[in-house]
DNA sequence: TATGATACGGAGGACCCCGCCACTTAGCAA
DNA sequence: TTGCTAAGTGGCGGGGTCCTCCGTATCATA
């Protein structure tokens, strides 16, 4: 860990900064060749410090699931359930949305198996779950709802609405609400 | 038209036939370059007939769309507008979860702007728009969805739910009920 | 059958991802 | 301070894709 060289992390640091503006620009299909290039280091060196496409993409996108995790802590307390969840998935749907790429990230993670307990959408599921909980005790909640399903709901939207960004808090709304409620 | 060669008309046979079953296999990412080396025929003349890889999803999921526009026009007579346009979203969501590629060429097809009319997902929503004016009349579904809407929401299902297809049809239940509807 | 239009397909360029390997260099020990 | 060693590095080559150009084979017609 801590053993690691310092031309090492400061290589991790360059890559990782150049990574985000990439990905920010071309979304989740960037080319690691150009990332390398851009970063002033050999493609071989990405590739060591990210194995895959996937792990790049993680931790490009680590720091705002970190926070998306911290904010839903906080949201725990909060005296409305609904409110808490409804603000938290808002704050998901702007962030995959504006964020190319991390929807992408998302619906990939279900690949790897249950093994893998470090990917983006376990950590997110893990801190959705107990405003999920809490939001379907008080009934402000369908009861046959998952933590799952809302995160999958989010990513599609972001995933559809990709070449139309503004349009997916609406379509949040739409799906929270009902498109059709039964009457 | 009909003044193309006897030759063009069977390669562009071919050639789609072909792209069925690799768009089948590998999704919307298929190799062109394999397409064309199966199909026993030059890169270059599948580029000829279909001139970029949208115009190829186009062409191979093109019957299948038109299969649900004139399904779409059959329901435009039921006497339940709501069940109607229910059932229409249920068919087109099984097929968008079936037929892997075929979201993502919907997805797509926002990009070239109002005058390609003649993409996938301009039919659909031409199709669908009876169905939806009538739901709405009715107060079968919420005043201010779009059958646009509809489609983006159906199609982000489908793409989110990639790896688990078999949940896209639960979670279309989920939009249409509303997740969390207000109390 | 002869001829012009039409369609074909291979070569070649640009790009990408990936694995391998010889070289450099940081950080520890004497 | 000076070596030593393994971690870290970058370039090269292989395999793949997409795309364009252009000489050539093939079809339809007179």
């Amino acid at each position: 860990m801590t053993s690691q060289r310092a031309d090492a992390r400061r290589n991790y640091a360059r890559i990782l900064a150049v990574a985000e503006q990439e990905v920010a620009a071309h979304g989740a299909d960037a080319s690691l060749e150009r990332i390398a290039r851009v970063a002033g280091v050999g493609s071989a060196t990405v590739r060591r410090h990210f194995p895959g496409r996937r792990a790049l993409l993680e931790a490009v996108f680590g720091e705002r699931i970190a926070a998306l995790v911290a904010r839903a802590a906080e949201l725990t307390d909060a005296t409305d359930a609904r409110a808490a969840l409804l603000e938290w998935l808002g704050a998901l749907t702007t962030y995959a949305a504006s964020a190319r790429g991390v929807a992408d990230a998302l619906v990939q993670d279900g690949l790897t198996g249950p093994e893998e307990v470090e990917d983006c959408s376990a950590k997110l599921a893990t801190a959705v779950e107990p405003l999920v909980r809490r939001a379907a005790a008080t009934g402000g909640l369908a009861a046959d709802v998952t933590a799952a399903d809302l995160l999958t709901l989010v990513t599609g939207i972001a995933l559809a609405t990709e070449h139309h960004p503004a349009e997916a808090r609406r379509l949040l709304g739409l799906v929270v609400a009902g498109v059709s409620p039964a009457h």
